[in-house]
DNA sequence: ATCTCTGCAAAGGCTTTGCAAAAGT
DNA sequence: ACTTTTGCAAAGCCTTTGCAGAGAT
């Protein structure tokens, strides 16, 4: 049930593959965003890592997420209005989100829906698509069925 | 060829209709909008303001701008990267953008693009897609040949 | 021992807000 | 005259950065 170990590990010995370290904040990270399972600001990974490791300082939290995301390890998605959301690659491939302009709430999208804009774009406009470096805007069921 | 004094008439009017008022603030920046026939970030739309009406303040033109988005005159974009970008609404349909993840250009894509996502996402997820209010990312053709 | 990383504190960009004076209708 | 809107200045939010000391390998 608790694999935060496994993912601290590999997380580590990618880091050092690298010639990077694994560092308090850093696993503080990784434990706030594997124990949290959804899409967290910066300043929600600030709450949650102080909850972990007190004296992890809100800078390192960003630095934190910086190199875990040039690891791979982190992905980060621009959600138009707000923070930045940040979570674990998972297992699977990366997948494109979208946001609920009334909620706020950030939606994991079926990978793969915006697969053939990506290669109509690429074909008719020679823009390479990168799926799920932002969310797309709109409503989600429940603020439809509420408004 | 300059039918600004159209825009600008139209404007004026449309605000007048919901007791709204013709300033010099909002002149100035439909005006800016309708030079640049881009999308500029606010910080943009002030730089450009100040070529047309010095002493109008950096604040008023974000005032400006969130007016005459409420009066359906101008459309803003989230830009993952950056700043919110502004436009006129063309003539047109609202249509998609794009921003270069290299170059920070965004780009109009063409209009429905993103149509067929849109049934899919409300059929399967019930999510109300807002096409043109977030920029899509990834890398424009000119940076594409570069890199 | 060495080089990366941290805590701190300060500054940075972009945007919003409170208020009295100014301007549009 | 009445209300909306402005200019100003200050604060706000999120994020980044410079630096000396702490920490990982």
């Amino acid at each position: 049930m608790d694999d935060d170990g496994d993912v601290l590990g590999l997380v580590a010995a990618r880091l050092r593959a690298r010639g990077e370290r694994m560092t308090a904040p850093r696993r503080a990270v990784v434990t706030a965003l594997a124990s949290h399972e959804g899409h967290l600001g910066a300043e929600d990974v600030v709450q949650a890592v102080a909850g972990i490791d007190a004296g992890v300082h809100r800078a390192s939290v960003y630095r934190s997420l910086e190199a875990l995301s040039a690891l791979g390890v982190v992905q980060h998605v621009h959600v138009g209005h707000g923070a930045t959301a940040y979570h674990l690659v998972a297992a699977g491939a990366p997948h494109p989100h979208a946001q609920c302009r009334d909620c706020g709430a950030v939606v994991d999208l079926p990978p793969g829906v915006l697969d053939a804009v990506g290669r109509r774009l690429r074909r008719d406009s020679d823009f390479e698509l990168d799926a799920g470096h932002v969310a797309l805007s709109g409503r989600c069921a429940a603020c439809r069925g509420r408004g």
